[in-house]
DNA sequence: ATATTATTGCGATTCTATTGCAATAATAAA
DNA sequence: TTTATTATTGCAATAGAATCGCAATAATAT
């Protein structure tokens, strides 16, 4: 299923450049000035995913928040912390790894470090 | 307002030692024989919380888990790894500890750090 | 034994995210 | 350009986890 280019998908990867941060899906729907559905929404945001374009974060409340991929073409490699503030509700990627001594015989799939508190910002 | 000491309670807090790992409220629930509601077990698991007897953790699946705190009685200290297996869907402590260099200006809150795959004896 | 109020059960509700299906539109083929 | 193919979308329904209001219950103090 080969991928074609969509007014909705411009505008999500468009929102997500400029904010330069982990957004929700509300919060990427609120930025965005045509209507478009949620259900599309997620299901671009799952699709970026899938292709190496965007990573997914879960924070604390269980919401998910997506963040643009650095270098992930092939294969999601997000072994950095993420913080969340508790203030502005803003979900960043830190740019410090995560790097950790695994106890032998686990086997890592993926990652999901974040870190909450008030940001650089709000304190 | 003192806390009571029910059966309610003793059954959450025997599931969860027995276990020596971190479960779900429905986890909980099938462990338990009396039958308990579930706005009651999830009321008794975050009062536990608050107590500094349990833990909460959220998972990638957005589910929330709980699990016996260790050294918590004036305040939680939870800074480290968990692990939760995609087979038999176990969440578990690592006793390895997260030591992070955080940007400066930022204040920390709470860590939720859980990396997930297949765990010690699924692999 | 009685009073106080923390705890519980129940149903309703909130919130986030996903899914089925028909309609639409991007891209390939003719 | 026209037609065919099918990825994408909108809409409403659904799933799932967790919380909340309120009356009833029961643990603890008096
Ligand atoms: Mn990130
Ligand atoms: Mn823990
Ligand atoms: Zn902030
Ligand atoms: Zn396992």
């Amino acid at each position: 299923m080969k991928r074609r280019k969509t007014p909705t998908k411009e505008a999500v990867l468009e929102v997500l450049t400029k904010a330069g941060k982990a957004m929700s899906q509300d919060a990427i729907e609120q930025q965005i000035s045509i209507d478009i559905n949620r259900a599309t929404i997620y299901r671009v945001l799952n699709r970026f995913c899938d292709d190496g374009v965007l990573h997914k974060i879960v924070a604390e409340n269980g919401k998910q928040y997506f963040a643009l991929c650095n270098d992930c073409e092939e294969q999601h490699n997000h072994d950095h912390f993420h913080f969340r503030c508790t203030q502005c509700e803003t979900v960043e990627c830190l740019p410090v790894e995560v790097n950790l001594a695994i106890p032998k015989g686990y086997l890592v799939e993926n990652m999901n470090c974040v870190i909450s508190g008030v940001c650089k910002t709000c304190v």
